[in-house]
Formats: C-alpha cells, structure tokens, sequence
DNA sequence: CACGGCATTTACGTAAAAGTCAATCGATCA
DNA sequence: TGATCGATTGACTTTTACGTAAATGCCGTG
C-alpha cells in the first residue's frame, strides 16, 4: 500500500480534475495532509474518493454523500447517538432498495426494447 | 384506466410541482393535450412521468432519461437506425450493470457499518 | 540560475433543474 | 355578479457541482 499520492495521480486515476479534489477537500469530505502548501493523499483519502464516485454514479448530491461516509466511520460511543445513527443507515439502505427497484424496472423495460428492435431487423429480413 | 388526469392530480402523486411538470413539458419529455389552456395529462403522460422520476432517482439527468425514453418508444423502421439503438440500448444497461455494483458494494458497507454499531451496543451492554 | 512543469489560491462563471412570484384568465359556486 | 379556486405564462432567483482564468509558489534538471 502506497504512503502518500499526488493530486494528479488521483486525478488519473478517477478521472476528475484537480478542481474536483480541491471542493471535495473544501467540502470537508477528504482532508489530505499537506507538505508545505502541497497535497498528498493517503490511501483513505484515495478510499474516500473512490466511495464519492460510487455516490456520484448512484445519483446522491454531495450532502447525502457525505451522510453516508459519516456512517463508515467508526461507531459513536453513546447508546443515543447509536441508535440514531442505525436508523440513518436503516433509512439509506431503505433509500438503497428503492434504487435497486428503479434500477430492474429499467433494465426490464430496456431488454423489452431491444427485444422488440431485434424482432423488427427479422421482420425486415437481416440476416442475424 | 382514467382517460385524463389534471396537473394537481399528477403533482400529489408523484410529490412535484407544478413547474416541475411545465418543465418536462418544455423539455419535450411529456406532451400533454390542452382543453383551452388547461394541460391534461394521459395515461401515457403519466407513464412517462413515472419514468423520469425513475430515472431521477438512478441519477440520470434530463438528456439521459430523453435519450433512455426514446429507446422505449417504437423502433425505427431502417437498419441502420435500428442496429444504432441497439447499441445504444446496450450501452444504458452497461451503465446501470456499473451502478447496480456500486448499490451493491453501497449496501454491503452500510450492512457492515450497521453491524458495527451493534457490536458496540451490545460493547456497551445494552440488551437487545 | 533559469526554466518547465506541477501545484496553489482567489475570484468569478456556468449549466441543470427547478423554486418563487406576480399578473392574469376562466370556470364555477353562492 | 362577485368571489373564489385552479391553472397559466413569464420573469427572475436559487442551489449544486464544479469549470476556468489569473497570478504566483515550489522544485528538480540541465
């Protein structure tokens, strides 16, 4: 595992701009260290990032994203804030499962369509 | 089936706005027939409507949910066009197979977090 | 030591997706 | 007939998530 990882390096890696980094780091979602003015990302910053972008793809704002890196923290010590935090997470995945219904829904209604641009290259005779 | 429904009607169901709808409109999503002015909205209208939302919710932006509305309707009659949204169509699902991964690798983490946090209830001796 | 290349800060800009507000219109109820 | 209710249009505003530009710092190489 790799100590530290420069700003473009992860820029590559993930393909965003350093732009991108700057305003996750401005948004207090990562806090790479710094040597002189310089930022060096450690391998949870790199995690991080990569959790971001799963956010991203999923469609959650940064907010969201940020409540969701908040619950892969380590657990709070007191019995309330536990339980808060256990119905968030209840409420995430709930928020989850909806997606993940959206998401068959949708994948159903594509093979129907290409089913049916399928049956109609038969119908004009292409050779498949 | 209902014949038409008013844009109050589709509001409360689907928890938009009205602009929200006059938007989809302008944006050509949707097209509802006027009686005078009055907008009234079809069955189709509203099967659309439930679309975009689906879309929304899987993070698609407006161009993407036009773009995934088109391959619902008719094929295309010519073989080119046809084998192009085939490709297209095949596109989409590569994109929703990468975000079913990330839900999965999402909930997975949160199942882990919540564990987590009941391993530090029951830490803290607290009876379940 | 000058230079190229990467990095930084500050500041302003922008596209998407609505929200909000004001004025108006038309149908209907009392 | 006047008031009220729902709907419409148009203009302006807001939020999110960065993009972009300008000016400057830091550093290894030849």
């Amino acid at each position: 595992m790799r100590e530290y990882y420069s700003i473009t390096e992860l820029t590559r890696e993930f393909d965003i701009s350093t732009r991108t980094l700057r305003f996750y780091e401005d948004e207090g979602l990562i806090q790479p260290v710094r040597r002189g003015r310089t930022r060096l990302f450690r391998p949870t910053d790199r995690h991080l990032v990569k959790q971001i972008m799963r956010g991203k793809r999923l469609g959650f704002s940064i907010n969201e994203i940020r409540e969701i890196i908040q619950m892969y923290k380590e657990p709070p010590g007191e019995v309330g804030q536990l339980n808060l935090m256990i119905k968030r997470i209840e409420e995430k995945r709930e928020d989850l499962r909806q997606k993940r219904r959206d998401l068959e829904e949708t994948l159903a209604e594509l093979d129907h369509a290409e089913e049916a641009c399928v049956e109609r290259l038969v119908e004009l005779g292409v050779t498949t």
